[in-house]
RNA sequence: CGGAGUGUAGCUCAGCCUGGUAGAGCACUGCGUUCGGGACGCAGGGGUCGCAUGUUCGAAUCAUGUCACUCCGACCA
């Protein structure tokens, strides 16, 4: 490509409602114009840099043995009334009329129709295992579309599904895809982690999330640096602390502790680490059945709840956090002071996370304004409560594998692999028959790939303040020739043409910047843009034959004979 | 959904308080000089000041309404 025939446009200064750095690269460098909020035009640069993603997803899913199909982007509502997502998925899913007054949605995902594809077609176990993907744009009409393309509302999506006579044959795949999956983002040279994730409210078996890592993150994810452990932080088990709780070695008191409610101002008023004070969350959990628990959650006060946690204790679950008047009904205190020491234990339950175990001599809520009890222990004044692992991993708590200490970073999540099994298939009535003839549900997967949030998280990962850092593997283009004097200088345009001309032969993707530019504006459009390589072809150093070559991040360049760049070039791609 | 803020040229923004012919830089067009790190000069094109209503002789400016966009919040006492 001539940059002289192609169309970019780039900025100096990025629109002022660009939050993160890849949103703010990505309009500079003329990658994407935005139309509406979290809608975005692909303009013919960002385009090749999506469509490379694209292609390198699809090599692997082909060579993975899925099967691309296209379905489409419009699906009638009565697929979503059937499955019963339809009412509960809620405002996010955007729906409309067509001109028969019959109602239809811009599919946010793809399970209904595909569940539906199958069931008609498929009849036999012969026909099976299958796996179908698509390469397809949804829409999910996000309360808050943000961060450019990386949680926009229309967005280009790799989404597979696949269908299996039996559980073990569905993990056969589910391994495959885990494995296919790390194959295309190590491909694609990013930096990312396969994580263990909730599986939510369908509660399969199985479910891995791969997150690119990167500061801008919206997941918290904790990681083992000494072995492969890496888990949602919801979802990372907290181990019980080792040592054994220390010897009570104070009494218990009680002090004033004037308008001191939150944990950080009760350390500091008493000169106290925050690991010595128990904090008192108040929840109410009320059953089907009309009863009514009160319980408090305790938490050592530098640690946070996790809800998904906590809720898994059957005494409790599903629980809310209490009102301020359910909390003085039940403890005669305004929330503020509260704490476990001399509460009516019939009708409050008190459940304690691990680490608050280890603890003695601690502090908690006096259960009366302005005071907190210290020197508080468990056994002798209060008695011992029950323990549960209620808490959000820290950075440093010991890794569940055992191999060392956790460490927490944030991710952008651009995969998920999923165990679907019967969820689909059975609220769709998608059945096969088996060899006996006896008609059994299919066990299902689903498998999904974030195209477009994929190329907002590359650039999370690779910028620097010149610009956008790509790999050769998805940069719209691998080498740009800039030419110091293309339209002066016959020499350097004769040999610009020349090593466009033998790049390419050599199935380089180069693109010759011979637009009549003045230097500066040529290196920094090919800077901000994100070309990996450079060869500059200059009057003074072809004198010598010589060329000068700089890949995007050298600081400096270095001069090579002309002879050999395209062997160099192919060098250096081939390795990356 | 609650709170706050912003809407003026393709982009970044000034002008608004104190009403009186709509501005700057970047980008764009032409000419000239320049040409190995976002050049300079001259001459141009481009805006119904988000939209509507009102106040006024006169509204980008004041008032009301409306729309759009952005940010913050929606639990850990």
């Amino acid at each position: 490509m001539r940059t002289s025939q192609f169309f970019f446009t780039t900025l100096k200064e990025a629109p002022a409602d660009a939050e993160v750095i890849s949103q703010k690269m990505m309009l500079r460098a003329g990658y994407i114009k935005r139309v509406a909020a979290g809608i975005y035009t692909w303009m013919p640069l960002g385009l090749r840099v999506l469509r490379k993603v694209e292609n390198i997803v699809r090599e692997e899913m082909n060579n993975a043995g899925a099967l691309e199909l296209l379905m489409p982007a419009v699906q009638p509502f009565e697929l979503w009334e059937e499955s019963g997502r339809g009412p509960g998925y809620g405002p996010e899913l955007l729906r409309f009329k067509d001109r028969h007054q019959r109602d239809f949605v811009i599919g946010p995902t793809h399970e209904e129709v595909i569940t539906d594809v199958v069931r008609r077609d498929v009849k036999s176990y012969r026909q099976l295992p299958i796996h179908l993907y698509q390469i397809q744009s949804k829409f999910r009409d996000e309360i808050r579309p943000r961060f450019g393309v990386m949680r926009g509302r229309e967005f280009l999506m790799k989404d597979g599904y696949s269908f299996h006579t039996s559980f073990e044959d569905l993990k056969r795949e589910y391994g495959n895809m885990y494995d296919t999956y790390s194959r295309i983002f190590t491909r694609l040279g990013l930096r990312f982690r396969a994580v263990a994730a909730d599986t939510g409210s369908i509660g399969g078996t199985g479910s891995h999330e791969f997150h690119v890592l990167a500061d801008s993150g919206e997941d918290d994810i904790a990681f083992c640096p000494s072995s492969d452990y890496a888990a949602n932080v919801e979802l990372a088990e907290a181990l019980a602390p080792a040592a054994p709780r220390p010897v009570a070695g104070k009494a218990m008191e009680k002090v004033h502790t004037p308008g001191k409610m939150a944990c950080a101002d009760v350390a500091k008023f008493l000169d106290l680490p925050l690991n010595k004070i128990v904090k008192s969350i108040a929840v109410v959990s009320e059953k089907e059945d009309g009863s009514k628990t009160f319980a408090l959650l305790l938490l050592r006060s530098d640690h946070d709840l996790n809800e998904i946690k906590a809720s898994k204790i059957d005494a409790i679950n599903p629980f809310r956090f209490a009102t301020e008047e359910e909390v003085i009904e039940r403890l005669n205190c305004k929330p503020g002071f509260i704490g476990p020491v001399g509460v009516d234990y019939d009708t409050v339950r008190i459940f304690a996370d691990r680490s608050v175990a280890a603890m003695s001599d601690f502090v908690c809520g006096a259960n009366e304004a302005g005071y907190h009890m210290t020197g508080v222990n468990f056994g002798r004044d209060l008695p011992e409560p029950v323990f549960f692992d209620i808490r959000n991993v820290v950075a440093g708590d010991p890794s569940p594998d055992g191999k060392g200490k956790l460490e927490i970073c944030r991710g952008i999540e651009v995969g998920h692999i999923f165990q679907l099994r019967t969820k689909y298939a059975e609220a769709l009535n998608c059945a096969f028959l088996d060899e006996q003839g006896k008609s059994q549900v299919m066990e299902m997967g689903c498998y999904g790939i974030g195209v477009s949030r994929i190329v907002g998280a590359a650039i999370e990962q690779g910028n620097d303040d010149k610009g956008i850092i790509l790999p050769p593997s998805i940069a719209p283009f691998a080498v740009c020739i800039v030419p110091m004097g293309y339209h002066k200088s016959e020499a350097v345009k004769a040999a610009s043409d020349q090593l466009y001309a033998d790049l390419k032969k050599a199935g380089i993707d180069v693109v010759l910047d011979d637009r009549n530019e003045r230097p500066g504006v040529m290196f920094a459009d090919m800077e901000l843009i994100g070309i990996p390589h450079r060869v500059v072809v200059g009057e003074r150093g072809l004198k010598d034959g010589q060329l000068e070559y700089k890949s995007r991040t050298d600081t400096d360049a270095t001069m090579v004979a002309a002879g050999e760049i395209v062997a160099i070039l192919q060098g250096k791609l081939c390795v990356a």
